[in-house]
DNA sequence: TTTCTGAAAAGTGTTGACAGTTGTCGGTTC
DNA sequence: GAACCGACAACTGTCAACACTTTTCAGAAA
């Protein structure tokens, strides 16, 4: 199957694209802080620096666009996409709508594993308040949120909500939970998990919501303490960081 | 600013990318079926027949199969995405979580011009349900849901509802709308514009969600009825058209 | 006739190069 | 000294060509 050379096929075996492997390795790079908001993807040197040329990659940004992470400007290229408030409320928004949407669905067929599954996040995370470590709750936390996803067996819902969870992170980077309001968070949590217990689908759906609404009331809260800290700028300034601002691509 | 031969300026004044212009255009070939589902994408062909190389065309593919238009298969290209039914029917469900997000958001917002507009537009449906005018109902109910969504204010919401209407869209063509059905469903629409009016958000995001499940269930309907007269596969059967299942790229 | 085989044709994945645009950084003018 | 200017460097958008894979199809074998 494999023609020449069955020694050195180091390269062009060709098994799969490089595509995916650079879309990944982006949205690593944003994930980790490497690539922060609002800067520019030097096509070239991030090639070179991947042993490749400039049309895979070309190829991973227009998909990373498509999906929010990234930006574009004509002549000027690929840009980390900068998330405003008033964009970040709006995820918000979405988030819980889809998050409600997940439990109703998931009210109906959740199995009684993945309802331990749930019980187990929530007591670690109990554990988590204890110690306190927030890093690990935050972490249990996400978990919890994409283990309900998952047991709503909706596959669009299930690629769809972390997508989310990815562009709201672009937000200017803060520590999103504050930590009084774990103990609170996960009390939430119990209540959800009683819900699908009980196959209560519409309770779930509430809950659920007003699980992520409650998170934005606290995004809020902090974006009010930071503005109050950091002197002029309103609470709900909806205009961003950039010094520039050029009229964005379209779509 | 143009530097040379200011006559002939046909080609490379470069005032905008390719891409986009080549990704609607293949959006518009899957929308009126010129691309059916499951037919490939031939890359070169369709950049002869644009006047332009490969490269900016398989940039806009990989845009679209990020939307979930297309779905790519490794040194096969691209290819219009089939929806399964299980598929249609868990947009369905997003679809109705989202709407409802939607209402809820507008109610709150939504301004006496923006609700003399849904008015009209349900006036207009009465009367193309007299006519009996089924195109111009189906119209003009797509103005209406796409009223309501951009009354949200939304920005990523008003994004992101019409790409899941054009994915379901992707569900072998067949008549969505019901002719019996146009006068219970334009009977919602006036229940939901009462709700929006009274800034019922809540009410407006149950009636929005019921209105688009109410859908869900004359899709099922339709379902069984043509399984019915075409004989064996079971009405909910997952499986798709096509014969050779080979493992879909990754993502 | 039907089934295999293998070579050519067709088409994708990737590359390197070119044309045009944006940004930089001296020097020049006011 | 600050604002302008123009050449140069850096970079994007696009193209044409190459390497490899999949598909097709005529001819051989059963």
């Amino acid at each position: 199957m494999l023609r020449r050379s069955p020694a050195n096929s180091v390269r062009t075996p060709r098994t799969a694209s490089f595509v995916p492997v650079i879309q990944r390795e982006i949205e690593r790079m944003i994930g980790t802080g490497e690539l922060t908001s609002g800067t520019r993807i030097n096509e070239s040197t991030l090639a070179l620096r991947l042993g490749i040329s400039r049309g895979p990659v070309r190829e991973a940004c227009r998909a990373l666009e498509q999906i929010g992470l990234l930006r574009s400007e004509l002549n000027r290229g690929f840009f980390v996409r900068e998330v405003s408030t008033k964009e970040a409320l709006d995820l918000y928004d979405i988030r819980a709508g889809l998050f409600g949407t997940a439990g109703r669905l998931a009210a109906a067929i959740v199995t009684t594993v993945q309802l331990r599954d749930l019980e187990e996040l929530i007591a670690r995370m109990d554990a988590a308040i204890e110690a306190p470590d927030i890093a690990t709750f935050y972490q249990l936390n996400n978990e919890f949120h994409r283990h309900v996803v998952v047991a709503s067996d909706n596959a669009k819902l299930i690629e769809l909500y972390p997508l989310l969870e990815a562009e709201l992170h672009l937000f200017r980077r803060r520590g999103l939970v504050l930590p009084g309001s774990m103990r609170t968070s996960n009390d939430e949590h119990k209540a959800i998990l009683d819900a699908l217990r009980q196959s209560d689908g519409t309770g779930a759906a509430r809950l659920l919501e007003r699980h992520i609404l409650a998170g934005k009331a606290r995004f809020l809260r902090t974006l009010e303490d930071d503005s109050a800290t950091e002197g002029r700028p309103g609470p709900l300034d909806p205009r961003n960081t950039r010094s520039k601002d050029r009229p964005s691509n379209d779509r």
